[in-house]
RNA sequence: GGCGCGGUGGCAGAGUGGUUAUGCAGCGGACUGCAACUCCGUGUACGCCGGUUCGAUUCCGACCCGCGCCUCCA
């Protein structure tokens, strides 16, 4: 067995993958902060590190998995307000729409899920350390800041210069900030804001603190991995390295992994472009394994693209797969072969599910070749290591014949089907072709596609 | 401007110092009443220019192009 290799931001290279604590791994990545809908940048993000932790389950880690819930911030009092609703039922409503999401996609709920807003006090706490250190400073207004020039290290995971940041900032005369790299720790509260009570002022957590304090609390000072999307790189993963090892005196993490960004029209999708497509508005036309899969078939630090083509590409890909085991009943007791092997391979280098992918083909044609031979019980195996291989990336958990047939309330029932296709046997055995191919016509219209075997006529939806 | 990533066959997308993944689409054949599905066969691609090498798509350098971050954003 070969040793786990990540790429790990922080080097800019592949490492091999060595846990603090052997057999266990603690990993931390930045969710959602909700208030909207999850779009497909965000699906990326949710299973990118569902397939990475699934896989590093399936290599017997023990994995703790943690995903923080931003619940507070000025985009979702922002959002409140102008829904005229408390912002706790906005962030209830979105939370609640997430966890169905990320349900169809196939995502695992993370071993636990943070919210902000039970964090305040740790967060208070590692806020007054820093102004104990000297790496914090409570600025005239009741904001506290992050001294940026206090931090040494301060850039080296977005490679950046201090001096350029500063450099290259926007001068804002009225800013009660030392430096323009500084940053917020706590803002204080305008009157009538969402507030909680510090040392400082009414006010509210800025946005970085809250994750440093909960991973820290979670996870420990130092642990493993840290992820999250390509946009949170800087400042936001840079600025929990400040405060986190500034805080602690201790490594924040061992290694950083990066999602790469999902494009739509050459453009990246993100809600600030407004040209995002949420999730639950893709499953309105594919169904959710089809966008798992279509994520999954690209590399997660490789930049993919939305389209149309590539996602009716990815359902065909997929359909292929399921075809493969229908109607088999998969052994996964099938002992472990080359397929398990070369499968192995890829994923320990840097997860590379592309790669990996080849790999439930390779298995596919074999079970094809196997049920064209009449070989049952080479199929069912195979199907077993297809069906096991599949699940380590999400994939292929479902019953096939779900996945053929499955379809909404205003489709034509299988009952109807089932007596279009017997009427079509009865006209087939009359030799009546033309009216064969008439209702097998017909069933296509309404998009119901026949497949004739040896066995008889199954049919799937197109 | 600073920092970073990438340019692979019709498309998508892995990978490798020499035997050229995989999927989709296409083409030929088998199967089929005809199709579909499936099977067999078929495609000699690696931005440009130099260098290293017996040999580079793969290593090094320059260049061109695209993208991301530098502001809230996964």
């Amino acid at each position: 067995m070969t040793e786990i290799q990540l790429h790990n931001t922080l080097t800019q290279r592949k490492e091999p993958f060595r846990p603090i604590d052997d057999g266990k791994v603690r990993i931390y990545v930045c969710g959602m902060t909700v208030y909207d809908y999850c779009h497909l940048g965000h699906a990326r993000v949710l299973v990118a590190f569902d397939v990475i932790t699934r896989y590093l389950r399936h290599r017997g880690y023990d994995v703790t998995y943690i995903r923080n819930i931003t619940d507070v911030d000025d985009k979702i009092l922002r959002r409140a307000e102008e829904n005229g609703e408390d912002f706790l039922v906005l962030t209830e409503r979105m939370i609640a729409a997430m966890h169905e999401d990320e349900a169809a996609l196939g995502v695992l709920r993370p071993t636990e899920e943070p919210r902000a807003t039970d964090y305040i006090r740790e967060m208070i706490a590692m806020i007054e350390t820093l102004i104990e250190k000297g790496a914090a400073y409570v600025a005239d207004n009741g904001d506290v800041y992050f001294a940026v020039a206090s931090f040494d290290g301060y850039g080296k995971l977005s490679k950046k210069k201090l001096e350029d940041l500063i450099a290259g900032a926007r001068v804002d005369v009225s800013d009660v900030k030392h430096s323009p790299a500084d940053f917020a720790l706590w803002k204080a509260a305008g009157p009538g804001e969402v507030s909680w009570p510090s040392p400082w002022s009414n006010g509210r957590p800025g946005w970085h603190i809250e994750c440093s304090a909960m991973s820290t609390t979670r996870l420990g000072n130092h642990f493993d991995i840290h992820g999250g999307g390509p946009d949170l790189l800087f400042p936001h993963h840079e600025n929990e390295i400040a405060q986190s090892e500034a805080a602690t005196g201790e490594p924040f993490v061992n290694y950083w992994m990066h999602a790469g960004a999902v494009r739509v029209d050459q453009e990246k999708m993100s809600k600030s472009l407004g040209n995002f497509f949420t999730i639950r508005e893709i499953l309105e036309t594919y169904p959710p394994e089809v966008v798992r899969y279509f994520l999954v078939s690209s590399h997660y630090r490789s930049q993919v693209d939305y389209s149309e083509d590539n996602l009716k590409e990815a359902e065909r890909a997929l359909t292929r797969l399921y075809h493969a085991i229908r109607g088999l009943t998969p052994d996964e007791t099938a002992p472990e072969g080359e397929h398990d092997r070369r499968f192995s391979e890829l994923m320990d280098d840097d997860f590379n599910t592309a790669g990996a992918m080849t790999v439930l083909h390779a298995v596919a044609s074999d079970i094809n070749q196997q049920r064209r031979d009449g070989d049952d019980t080479a199929a069912t195996r195979s199907a077993g290591v297809l069906r096991r291989l599949g699940r380590a990336l999400g994939l292929l958990e479902q019953d096939p014949e779900a996945f053929f047939q499955g379809g909404s309330d205003d489709d034509l029932s299988p009952e109807v089907i089932e007596e279009q296709i017997a009427a079509r046997a009865e006209a087939r055995r009359n030799k009546d072709f033309a009216e064969a191919d008439r209702i097998r016509d017909e069933l296509a219209e309404q998009g119901v596609i026949l497949d004739d075997s040896r066995e008889g006529t199954t049919w799937r939806r197109a």
